[in-house]
DNA sequence: GATAGGGCCTGTAGCCGCTACAGGGTCAAG
DNA sequence: CTTGACCCTGTAGCGGCTACAGGCCCTATC
């Protein structure tokens, strides 16, 4: 009955890198069709789930979020639309990468010069705890 | 009765820049301490309330988990035990940080690809389209 | 035919660190 | 006495999975 080529989730699974409960999610959350069942009420795939699986796979490798994916799918079947949008959507990505990695290169600064700080003795005078804690505020009193 | 040194919540979120909600997340999980209550059954912070948010607030911006955190709260109130418990905690997460960038950045340098593949056209010729799909697996045949 | 073991099914809860309600009570000013 | 800002508790949601529990199915072996 089944055609030698349709894969059961855990074959899909192997042939993708991807983990059986993952692609149970993606179809829960609409990133892949519902598939085929066999007679035991089993997940059966074809060829246009492995593409479009490792579609999602590769997008997800790159850091594309879910919801960009999905424009994604849905703009890669509009093939003979102009492919504007899908450049937006990368380099909007490509951006928020770049803001990324500006935001923790500061942190990686402002941690190094933490790191620095330690004086290698007892927590009382450690600069790392000094550089954490808020300044006795001298000038300003209460009472 | 209440002191005037006391702060109502929404007092402390605006002293340490914290919303109040976020404030009552630090109490459920054990992160600040129970504070006292008013007469109608408000929570009443001090001093140290006050200094230990401070705490946790420039924790957090230097990235550290909750978990982190609490760990270095514990440490902090050793105060004549030896910092090297500290110091290993933030050169963890210096050295986590550091991983960050340089993952970001293998990606960043990818995305640039990506987006560099874009021809402008329709999106059967789009290269970035074509980088997310699958090759055609030319050679090996099914069948 | 019985059994062992893998794989598959559904459904639900958990992770992190909040955030956002709903549906009330409290309090100070006018 | 009313307004409106503040506060209370409790619960659900975000993204993107992951990890169960408690079952069914399928194949291989005896």
């Amino acid at each position: 009955m089944a055609p030698e080529n349709m894969l059961a989730i855990g074959a899909l699974a192997r042939a993708t890198g991807t983990k059986v409960e993952t692609i149970r999610w993606y179809e829960r959350v609409g990133l892949l069709p519902h598939p085929a069942r066999s007679a035991g009420n089993y997940r059966s795939y074809g060829a246009a789930h492995l593409a479009r699986l490792s579609f999602i796979r590769r997008a997800r490798d790159l850091g594309f979020s879910l919801e960009q994916i999905r424009a994604l799918l849905g703009l890669a079947e509009q093939r003979d639309q102009p492919c504007e949008a899908v450049d937006a959507i990368a380099r909007t990505h490509l951006e928020e990468v770049e803001r990324k990695i500006a935001d923790l290169q500061a942190l990686q600064r402002e941690l190094a010069s933490l790191v620095h700080r330690c004086r290698h003795g007892k927590v009382a005078e450690c600069g790392i705890v000094e550089a954490l804690s808020p300044r006795p505020d001298m000038g300003a009193a209460a009472g």
